[in-house]
DNA sequence: GGAAAATGTTCGGATTTCCGAACGCCAGAA
DNA sequence: TTCTGGCGTTCGGAAATCCGAACATTTTCC
């Protein structure tokens, strides 16, 4: 995890410890600005000379405090996350941050380690303004995002292969973004679509000019296609092509259904994507991508992924990959039923309690709150009377009530 | 500010403490369910008596932790908000529990005044002014009602579950009476009756027009059907699709008797309806709904349903759910001999000397057995299946199995 | 207002329940 | 054939449940 690229405002008057967060964060590529007072503080997030992803402020300052700084802030606009550390600050101060929206807090003395992770997990998402969007920040993501560039400078065919879901698609339309080609046409061939492809391919072809050409699929490519495909390329096609296919795709070489010296072609250059079950950090960097967006539109906005959330997004095994994450945060964010995001929310299926079967106790208990209900509205309240008739002793029938919250 | 009609969950094991503020909310108006261990909190919040509107949660427990209340809260349902209260916590524990979503953090000794403001500004927002309870009023139901109400707001399709007699055609109707197309037609094809079940299907996406079109049945469509009308709704059709299905759909689909796209296409958004079993008070409920429009219409009229007869319905299993009860109170009202309904009356069956009350091991034994069948069912005999089902090991299922002569 | 009845609560011991570890049995797979 | 895995059955100890006794407190009824 690095911060490169990432603006941070640094409100701290202690030198030693202000020194020693400012060092560290430009060694990890933050670009920061320290200042000493509350009233810099307040101009150099109000009127930053670069986008600001995230404030460390201290609470007590020479000319005022951290938290009227923020107030001032809120006041005006949207703050930016705040991360508060403080020397001398109470449990009632975190509490009413926090509840103001800071985005944590932390008391001095404290290992820079544990900051920096808490720092980076609060940062604004990436604005993606410039950079296109990425397929996430963990090593292999980052492997995936830098031979996309260096494959992009070049013109060579690319096979991009990995299952379902992970974005495959988009990762060759960014190829095609970043290369020369890119005023050219892009157009995608989805060989899963089994009738026509044949003839889709020869439209595909013709349509493509000197663009770059997308074939969805390449396992499902029917015999035809292939042929046609593997002449075309064979004839020096103008256009470059960017090949799509399922991990196992060797298997279909063997299995004779697709033609050993096509998938050699294009194998030369391979862009492997790891499914996200191996790279869990990118599975709540990108949850968070996602809920950033959808939250954007959500009126009320809710106040934020609750941290269980986050670790059970980052448990679960995610067999349908950022789509499955996708398309379950945006159920969550339309659905969701209290004020943050919660575990149940994304996961519907644990919680609902609904056609989970009930266990053995359950269903005892079940039974029994139900026959004490019964005996009680038979006795009118009476619980001596209610417990002779249902043949149990007065004290057994007390402690079930307590049980049960009757 | 009052808490007049809330409800409240208190979970605080220290007497003092615990009593100052039950008495105080209970001043407020507030009905309060002061709980003092942790398990009973879990209980009390995850199956109310009444919908719960907020929690006041000590963090030390005999038997565990407010943390770990809130945890596994969280991970089966979204919680109810939270204000946590605690002697000797720390900053960390503050800052944590504020970003897992709890609502609010405060220290003891605190201010009583202080307190109930705080309180009521976290409190969940009042209900909208009841709508008319349609499927009952306990909290599933009321829970049932809500969603149809949101989901007819708005126009995906939507899948309902729940087992035969719930009234899953007449919610659908429901929907489609709230929704934007109520103008349209309401068209349903029943997969029930197999023959022609396809042609059926093509017939009513044939009239549906821009109205709504209820698949009743959907665990039986043919597969042609199902072909059908996936390929139609693939194409964009104009109508809005409402499915209904046993609870156990899911299994259709791993029987391979049912296209898993299909299924995912409409589950995104579902409504499950809990059987009537899981809520006796719905079935007083609905009792007394049933035999005020029957009994008016009788001649001469009876004076009322008798308790006696009201606390048979309340322990009755009711496996036929709503459409038994209707039926049962229907010939009930009808052949009714005295002046009152009386349990003979709805029961005949059960002879005339039959009011005698069960005992609560008769009542426990009853529900353990129906379980163990029911479970037994479902995995085709396999006890051991079985005993994981009901969370109890081989040994006391096999037991159990016994003692019943199973 | 006061006695009697009912309720709230705790406690220790008797009883029941539950579980895991065994052991043998049997049917089907390899 | 052996081996495997599920089933029927027994057993002993751990854990829970249940009960009656006891006592304080509250409610009810005269």
């Amino acid at each position: 995890m690095t911060l490169k690229g990432r603006h941070i405002v640094l409100v701290e008057d202690d030198e030693i410890m202000g020194g020693s967060i400012h060092q560290r964060l430009e060694l990890e590529g933050a670009s920061v600005t320290w200042v000493k007072l509350m009233g810099r503080g307040l101009s150099a997030i109000r009127t930053p000379r670069l986008p600001v992803d995230g404030v460390v402020c201290d609470i007590r300052l020479p000319d005022g405090t951290g938290e009227e700084l923020y107030e001032a802030l809120c006041r005006t606009t949207s703050p930016p996350p705040f991360l508060f550390i403080t020397g001398q600050g109470g449990i009632d101060q975190a509490v009413r941050l926090l509840r103001a929206g800071a985005a944590d807090y932390i008391t001095k003395p404290f290992d820079m380690a544990g900051f920096l992770d808490r720092l980076a997990l609060i940062l604004r998402p990436e604005e993606n303004v410039d950079l296109p969007p990425q397929t996430g920040i963990s090593v292999g993501a980052r492997r995936v995002d830098a031979l996309a560039a260096e494959y992009a400078a070049a013109d060579h065919p690319v096979l991009i292969r990995g299952e379902k879901g992970l974005g495959k698609a988009r990762l060759a339309r960014r190829i095609h973004d970043l290369s020369d080609r890119r005023a050219a046409p892009f157009v995608e061939v989805n060989a899963h679509r089994t009738d026509r492809a044949s003839a889709a391919m020869t439209d595909a072809i013709a349509e493509v000019g000197e663009g770059t050409l997308h074939v969805n699929g390449l396992d499902s490519l029917s015999q035809a296609a292939q042929d046609h495909l593997i002449k075309t390329l064979a004839a020096d096609a103008p256009f470059r092509t960017i090949a799509s296919a399922w991990p196992a795709v060797d298997e279909r070489v063997a299995a004779g259904e697709l033609r050993a010296d096509l998938l050699y072609l294009l194998k030369t250059h391979e862009i492997f994507i790891p499914p996200l079950s191996e790279r869990p950090e990118d599975a709540t960097w990108l949850a968070k991508q996602f809920f950033e967006a959808l939250n954007r539109r959500r009126d009320p906005p809710l106040k934020g992924l609750s941290s269980h959330a986050e670790s059970t997004i980052r448990a679960h095994d995610w067999p349908g990959n950022g789509r499955e994450l996708r398309a379950r945060l945006l159920r969550a964010v339309e659905a969701a039923q209290g004020e943050w995001l919660f575990p149940s929310d994304i996961f519907p299926e644990l919680g609902a309690e609904s056609d989970r079967f009930s266990t053995l106790a359950e269903a005892r208990d079940a039974a029994e709150r139900q026959q004490i209900v019964a005996a009680l509205t038979r006795t009118d309240g009476h619980i001596l009377e209610a417990a002779k008739l249902l043949k149990v002793s007065r004290t057994t029938l007390w402690e079930k009530m307590q049980k049960f919250g009757l």
